[in-house]
DNA sequence: CATGAATGAGTCTTCATTCAT
DNA sequence: GATGAATGAAGACTCATTCAT
């Protein structure tokens, strides 16, 4: 499944052996720094096949165009969020409320600040509406999961979770990125987790 | 408070007059509509004098460059949104959670619906650096003011409320985007501002 | 006619006012030029631009790409050529072949040699797909019409002239582009007229 | 005589081997056949070597540059197109016109026609400065051994022929060519013979 | 000798901004 | 003040050519 959003990167013949892999590696790497560096409105191809230590024509080799590029970009940490939100998700299924909110704010948490820059990055590159429409998959995704989640708790919500789970997906988003935004790396990701779990659980046992 | 964020615009000679006023009225709203349209990186400045009825010369006369353009855009919406918030917090300070929740919400939810293009607006224009940090500031606005009823609050969390009320508004501001996003404009109104009251009643009580 | 295969240039505004139509004159002119010059595929159209005395973005200004600007460049001249030959047509409709043969040559001589820096530039034009769809269109016409006064000949040809006239427009345009690529300039006209009115009406009388 | 406009193709070490004849050979044709499919300002020289089956380096083996390859392309089919207008030419020189003419015709038709591809590749090929130099030199190749047969006719035409030889390949040339873009493969060779014939015939007996 | 990934100069095209009318 | 044609720097993308493997 963590494929399942990535690009399907068909690169012009098909530079894919050893050496490649790597490449497309620090140019994705490249891309995240430059948008952290620069934003998206002023990154261009040019300077991130720089930062990736390469030439344009090298990074063409492998995208076929800038939002490829970008897709990829988005594809390769919204990958990571949402396989750790389904990992999460079928270790509590079945559980309390507690244990399952719990659970998934860690793994949210978790993925969130593994990837830092990613996060922020991503924030950016959704400006491209290709990228955006992959955040919503993604989005969705996860929302799907969580619903399940919550509807296969004994003191989970009656009826459809739908609305309760996206409520939870944009909250969890928007609140670690706000911290993110405000403190950076030094997030103090306890309090931030206890606040979670506290608007979460609250927010649930309300709807109950 | 109005004109807090408001662009300092400096048109050559006498700055507002009757039909200057209107003139920039329909340059904003120009913007929004292009934004709205196709997006910030297809926004250029000649498309939106076109729309405002105006060359692009005239643009030029009212704002120094693109980027005062839609900080200006960007300005006006934000004001009206934290205005909102700032009466709201007026009329409830001092009284219970429940009664200052409500009235959050209240506000918050009819802000954004009220002005649903303009949301959109704000989203693609915050592309810029200095819009993005408009809305930043805005939003610490906001985050302040919410703090402020929340420690006058007799039944409100001890001690300062500041990352309870960032997450406050980073939640509401998701959950209502979302709600946007999934719906358009034929959003439940109600149901999303008894969820997002749920939230966030449930969450400050957990704190408390 | 004569605006027949004329590009609908629509400009992106309209810029089409008294200075305009001087500007796009200059352009074209400069096509021609850089054509002759450089040759087709080292045609920029910066050079063009540059040639012209203007900078890209005016020359974008009134063509929306590059092929456009020679679509423009070979319907200028064909148009001339084109509707040369439907005067001379017009002329000798019903008159004996003798001098319809003499009138073509005369009509299609004089067109080319009027424009020969076009004539010659106007082969390499034809390298773009739309513009070589143009030469066809204008051949096509061309050959009808000469259709047309052969087949009005009391001593024409009997049955459909269309194979013949083709053959006698390409004939034509053949050898002519032979002479001016020969001699530039200084082609004989004299005996180049001579020639082609030995060659054609020597066709004609053996097929009729 | 067949190496005559052929390029003198200096590989590093020991020139034309079994396998390198081969090679070389199959790139030419691939050079023909991209040229066909996409046309020369689409030709690249990885789409040759792809299309060759080896890679690009092993074409920069054989040939030094792109022009290199278009020459040789070019280079190759004039070749046998001049060769069989000599073998015409050396067969009938001495002979009455209308066996000069008929041989000449037959032979000219017989060469298009039997590579078309090869044709439609030379036309686009000759977009490359030296390979059109090439065309060129090999039509005057033709002019002169045509001009020569007439020469030898004791009907032919008094004084140097060589205004009436350029007319006569530029105007068959160009007939054959008109019928291959009206008619594709399907052209009625018959038809197109005669009417050349009379066209030839009628033209050089009206000089006499 | 063959390979094909890497290179980067060179093209087309866009768009914020200016300024003569 | 208004206009909109002109400007040209900047960005996306291509492709002939090289060279390490």
């Amino acid at each position: 499944m963590s494929t399942s959003t990535q690009m399907r990167l068909e690169p012009r013949k098909r530079p894919m052996q050893r050496r490649s892999q790597a490449t497309v590696s620090a140019m994705l790497e490249a891309s995240i720094q430059v948008l952290v560096a620069v934003g998206y409105h002023r990154l261009t191809t040019t300077r991130v096949a720089e930062r990736a230590g390469v030439s344009v024509g090298t990074l063409y080799q492998y995208f076929p165009n800038k939002q490829a590029l970008m897709v990829a970009t988005a594809g390769r940490h919204l990958d990571a969020v949402v396989a750790a939100v389904a990992q999460s998700c079928a270790e509590v299924k079945g559980k309390r409320l507690e244990t399952v909110v719990s659970a998934l704010v860690d793994a949210f948490v978790a993925a969130k600040l593994a990837h830092v820059d990613a996060s922020v990055a991503l924030y950016q590159a959704s400006a491209d509406a290709k990228s955006a429409r992959l955040v919503r998959k993604a989005s969705e995704k996860a929302i799907h999961l969580v619903a399940g989640v919550l509807g296969s708790c004994p003191d989970g919500p009656p009826g459809p979770a739908l609305l309760a789970a996206t409520n939870i997906v944009a909250a969890s988003s928007a609140v670690i990125q706000a911290a993110l935004e405000r403190d950076g790396r030094q997030v103090h990701a306890e309090d931030l987790r206890r606040h979670m779990k506290a608007m979460l659980l609250g927010y649930l046992t309300a709807i109950c």
